[in-house]
This record gives C-alpha cells, sequence and structure tokens, in this order.
DNA sequence: CTGAAAGCGCTAACAT
DNA sequence: ATGTTAGCGCTTTCAG
C-alpha cells in the first residue's frame, strides 16, 4: 500500500486559481477580506477540482477538527446491541446528530466510555487527544457524572448534557420528562383512573426523579394518594417484572401504570398476563421511550415518545454554534408527546 | 474558546524520557530497533503523562489515519432509522465494527452515501479527502456498484464487499446465503413440504440471487419443482404483501414461504392471516435477517439470522491487516444459523 | 484586501 | 540502536 497523499490540496487550488494558499483558505472558511471577484474565482478551481480540505491538516493548524464525539455507556449499550430487543438510542442518536452533523460539515462519532469504572479520566483523555472533537455529546448517565462533567468543564471542550437539568457547566438538554409523566398520568386520570401506579428508573438517572415528580404532582392536583404506588427499576425487563408485581399484589391493586421503560412495560404486561388480568380491561399500561418493539406486542403500548433524534440534532447545533453565540443558559428542553395505543383505556368500573 | 493545542505531545515525553522524538515514535508505532531498557523508560513517561498520539498529526505525517470507514446507503439507513421497525443492520455493524476497531487502536466512522445519485463520486472524494480513512467497508447495494468499488480500487485505498462474491478488487465477504437459503428450504422439506415458495429480494442485491440458487439446489435435489414458486421484492412490507398474495393465490397454493427479509415475512404473516390461514398450522413461514421485531410477533418467527456483527468484525480485522498480510483471494463466508421459532411447523395434512 | 513566513504533532528518510 | 532533518496540508500570525 502506498504512501497515501492527499489528491488535491489547497496548493493545487491555489496554483489553479493563481493566488496565495491563505486566500483558498479565507475562501473555505468563509472569512471575510476576500473580494467577491476573487472568491468566485477561487470557488470555481475548487469545484473543478473536488477539492475537499482535510480535517486532519485543519485540526493540526490549530483549527477545528469537524468532529462531534457522542459518549455512550459502554456497558449499557453492548448489552443492548447484543440483546437485540430494539431499542433504538443508539440509532436515533445517529439519525439526529449524524445528519446535523453532515449538514454543517461536520461528522459524528461514537464513543463507548464506562461510567463505573475507576479509570473514567484515562479513558476519556485518550478519546480526547486522539480525536480532538470540536464538541461532546454526554448521555446519561454520564450526564451527571461529575467526573466526567468535570473532565470537559476543565478542558473547556464544548459539551452538551443530555437527560440532565443541572445546573452548571455545558449545556443542559432533556426531554421534558416531568411534563412527560404528567402527560401520562394525565392520560389516565381522563379515564377515570384513580390508583395509578408508577415504575420508575434508577437514581443514576435523575430523570428517573423528575418523572416521579411529575406523576405526583399530576395525582395530587387530582386529589389521589400515591402512597405505596411508586417502585423502583433499572429500566430492564426483570427489574420491572419485580416491579409490577409489588404494585399488583397490593390489596387494593392500580388500575393503572406508568413504566419508565419500554422492557418494564413489558414485564408488567406479563405479569399482568400472569395473574389473569385483561390489559387494558382490568390494567391500563403507559410506557416510556416508544421504542420500535411497542408496536409489535399484544395489546400494542401507549408510550410517552422520546425524542432522541431531535434532542440530539439540537446538542449538535448548540455545540457547533457554541464558538460563536453564548450558549443557553437554562436547560434546553424538546418536549416529547404520549403516542395513544392499545395499552391504555378506561376504568374498570368498581 | 481558547484555541486548543494537543496538553501533552511527543515533545514532552521525549523530554520527559530524555531521547529524542523519533525514539518515542518507533515505541508509539512498536517499530523495532529500540533497546528494551529505553523503550520501558519511553514507555514510563507516556503513561505517567498519560500521553496519547494524535491522529490528525499521525495522519499529516503520512502514516495511517487509524479511521475505518462504513459506508451504508443513505436512503435505506435513513429511512429504516425513521420508520423505527427494528431493523438494527447498523447497530450490528457498530457492534462488530467499533469494539473490533477499538480493540485495535482504531475508530469507525459511519458515511451514508446515494447509490443512485450521479454524483456519488464527488461524495465519496469528499469523505475521502475529508478523513483519510485507512479502510473502508461497503455494503449493499455498493459493495457491487462498480462505480464505488471503482473508485477505491483506482485510490488503492483497502476495501470490503460485504454481501459480494464477485472477483475483482476489495475484499469480499459473505454471510453464505446460498447455504443458507439452502438451510431454510432443507428445515421446511424435513417437516414434509414440498411446495415452498420463495420470496426474493431485489436483483440490485447479489445476495438474491444467491438465495434463490440455494433454494433451487435444495428443491432440486428433493426432487421437487420450484417453477412460478418464487416472486420478487424490495425487502420491504408493501413489497413482501404483493408477493405474498401472488404465491397463496395460486391453485396449488405453497404450504410454506421462505422470504428474504423480516418486513416481508411479517407481511407475508399478514396476508395469510387476511386468507384465513393459520400460520403455522396451514402455512409455515421462515425469515431471513432475525432482526428484534421477529420475537415480539405472534407466532416469533423462525428465521436465519445475518451475522452482521461477526461479519463487519472480520472486516475490520481483514481491512486493518492488509498493509501488513495480503487479503484473502477467495470470497471470505461468515455464516449465520437457522434460529427455529413458531412459524414453521409440519406440512398440513393433505 | 492579499501575501509570506512560521508552526501545529508526528513520521519517513537519512544520517550517525 | 538512536538522533537529525524535512515535510505532510492547513491556518495563524504578521507584513505589505
Amino acid at each position: 500500500m502506498a504512501r497515501r497523499r492527499q489528491a488535491v490540496t489547497i496548493k493545487h487550488v491555489a496554483a489553479d486559481a493563481g493566488v496565495s494558499l491563505q486566500t483558498v483558505s479565507r475562501v473555505i472558511n468563509e472569512e471575510p477580506n476576500v473580494r467577491p471577484a476573487m472568491k468566485a474565482k477561487v470557488q470555481a478551481s475548487i469545484d473543478r477540482l473536488g477539492y475537499v480540505p482535510s480535517i486532519a491538516a485543519q485540526r493540526m493548524s490549530g483549527s477545528r477538527s469537524y468532529l462531534i464525539l457522542a459518549i455512550n455507556d459502554r456497558e449499557r449499550t453492548i448489552a443492548d446491541w447484543k440483546a437485540r430487543e430494539g431499542r433504538d438510542w443508539v440509532d436515533q442518536m445517529l439519525l439526529g446528530g449524524m445528519l446535523t452533523c453532515a449538514e454543517r460539515g461536520y461528522r459524528m462519532l461514537i464513543e463507548l466510555v464506562d461510567t463505573h469504572s475507576d479509570h473514567v479520566e484515562r479513558e476519556l483523555s485518550g478519546a480526547i487527544a486522539a480525536l480532538q472533537p470540536d464538541g461532546v455529546i454526554l448521555t446519561p448517565p454520564h450526564s451527571e457524572n461529575p467526573l466526567i462533567t468535570g473532565f470537559f468543564a476543565e478542558r473547556n471542550i464544548p459539551f452538551a448534557r443530555i437527560g440532565s437539568r443541572q445546573d452548571g457547566p455545558g449545556i443542559a438538554i432533556t426531554m421534558g420528562d416531568r411534563s412527560n409523566a404528567r402527560l401520562a398520568t394525565q392520560h389516565l386520570l381522563d379515564h377515570g383512573h384513580e390508583r395509578i401506579g408508577f415504575v420508575a428508573g434508577p437514581d443514576e438517572f435523575s430523570l428517573s426523579k423528575r418523572r416521579i415528580d411529575g406523576w405526583k404532582a399530576a395525582m395530587d392536583e387530582a386529589g389521589l394518594s400515591h402512597d405505596g404506588l411508586c417502585e423502583r427499576g433499572d429500566f430492564g425487563f426483570d427489574s420491572g417484572k419485580l416491579a409490577a408485581h409489588k404494585l399488583l399484589a397490593r390489596d387494593h391493586r392500580p388500575t393503572a401504570l406508568i413504566c419508565s421503560s419500554d422492557q418494564m412495560t413489558l414485564a408488567a404486561l406479563e405479569v399482568a398476563r400472569a395473574m389473569g388480568l385483561d390489559v387494558p380491561g382490568d390494567l391500563s399500561l403507559v410506557s416510556f421511550d416508544n421504542s420500535p418493539i411497542v408496536r409489535f406486542t399484544d395489546p400494542p403500548l401507549t408510550a410517552v415518545d422520546q425524542p432522541i433524534a431531535a434532542t440530539a440534532s439540537r446538542a449538535v447545533e448548540l455545540l457547533i454554534d457554541s464558538g460563536k453565540e453564548p450558549s443557553p443558559e437554562e436547560p434546553v428542553i424538546v418536549t416529547g408527546e404520549l403516542v395513544v395505543r392499545g395499552s391504555s383505556g378506561p376504568v374498570p368500573p368498581a
């Protein structure tokens, strides 16, 4: 394999257009101080030669790398990929993130990092040193890991925290968990439900608490109690089973359950079945995520959609623009919506 | 945002270890001609300072970029992501490709390219010029697009063609389509089926033909006719419906159908239902892909698994090693397996 | 408004 | 076995 050089470099363009390298550079970077005529001439050469700048060279000379790094939790991501249960978080991030990057001449790269590892810092340094990204997207549970956020803050690397609305460095951007949980609860209240159980996510994810808050708020407003109606899971199927079991084994069992992930809702569905309960006849179910599988279950699940693509897209935009404009102080909220399907319905007659 | 420079460079390491840049470079790249003692000293400095080479600088100096580019069909990929129907091709590529890249110090990057565009070449040049990848993975239908394969061949950029077994430049690597189709057919023959229909994929994918060949071969061997038992689809749901309809409307309708994608199988299931046929009682169904949804349908689908992760992983290895070792002449085959579930069973009594 | 010079971090080629 | 030199392609000074 021959030592590969750039086919067309800025030099070729400069020679072709009969100008200096800098002028070409200015045109590429849309800098001022180039006469329109000159600019047109250079652009013509660029087009004719099919010139595209090398991001390595751009990066080397101290400018941008045109790379955005999306950091995901290694363990969870790999487990999801291997399980093949239809979770499409990564796909949706790519859909939103990659395409927006592409529009702006950037590329998005995925990096897997262990949150719990004691050498997070080493992993991060490695990725940053090797790639020198212009921006970083953090996903839960990284978004609120002080080791990780601190790392980027110290180094002045722009980063977005998806699923976090804490104050602090970095752009906080959430999917409106509190209001989404309210939405789900209200949907059930509208159907006459009064005992609405909630299967929350793990503590490690701050959105878990926000969802609980939303649910409680809606219940309070309706003058209903939420005592003993909340259980925790870890988003996984088994934990959902356990939680659903606890809630449905109560004397006065809930007539509806809101679960913080599709897997946990699926688990609740299975538990209900095992208890001889009809869904939605005896028990209404509302899910969170709205991943592909919810349409293939029987009944299909009513679910709060998580607008991951839109969120990733917004994060990319804010990161790319963070050089020019100041980033928003307040958390950015990209709201989801409730998709009503067959798993929720009227409260069963007493 | 301050002009960001590399925190720790090769210079720092050299100074710290009291050696020349070149010696450090040799240690990094595991080149010969460094005494163990020297090597240890340098390595110690590297570790202490937490030095990681900048891939931009490495690339600039004419060495590798440590980047592997996975090129997917833009239209199909985006459609899949938006449809959220559980196709996890990209995830499986990442699972196999990214992790293997990571093991070897490489990164994998996804690039979407329009096969049908008249400026494919421009798109490719752009990606190559910007990123300078050390290797490229082509997925169907790019794998056999001469414009695309020619592009990389001309430029001496190592590339793998997934799903292609044509001769020619680049590493051909398939998932054993012919033998997989045989496997599926044999499974049905073993259950006594004699009229086994086949819904093939589009012509554009060479694997479509290979699967047909495998099915025909198995049928021939069993002394059975395959006349009029093959229809074409485009892997999508609607096309599957059409094809299944044609096959099942025949006088002497097939007792089993093999469909070349999960979506088409799902469509066949729907058509069968609409005709009042029980699956697998009246009609057995075997699918290709084994994507997440097949476990959530009723009945779950018997399917030929496509070992995408293993294939991507193998492709990455072959690409990375293509500098040192010669690439295999013969097509590499990563075989899939048949996962038997509820959609296939004994032939119904005549 | 445009150009010339210097340097980013690293490695290939050539000394020693 | 190690060090020195030159240069990759680009942008940032700084001069004109």
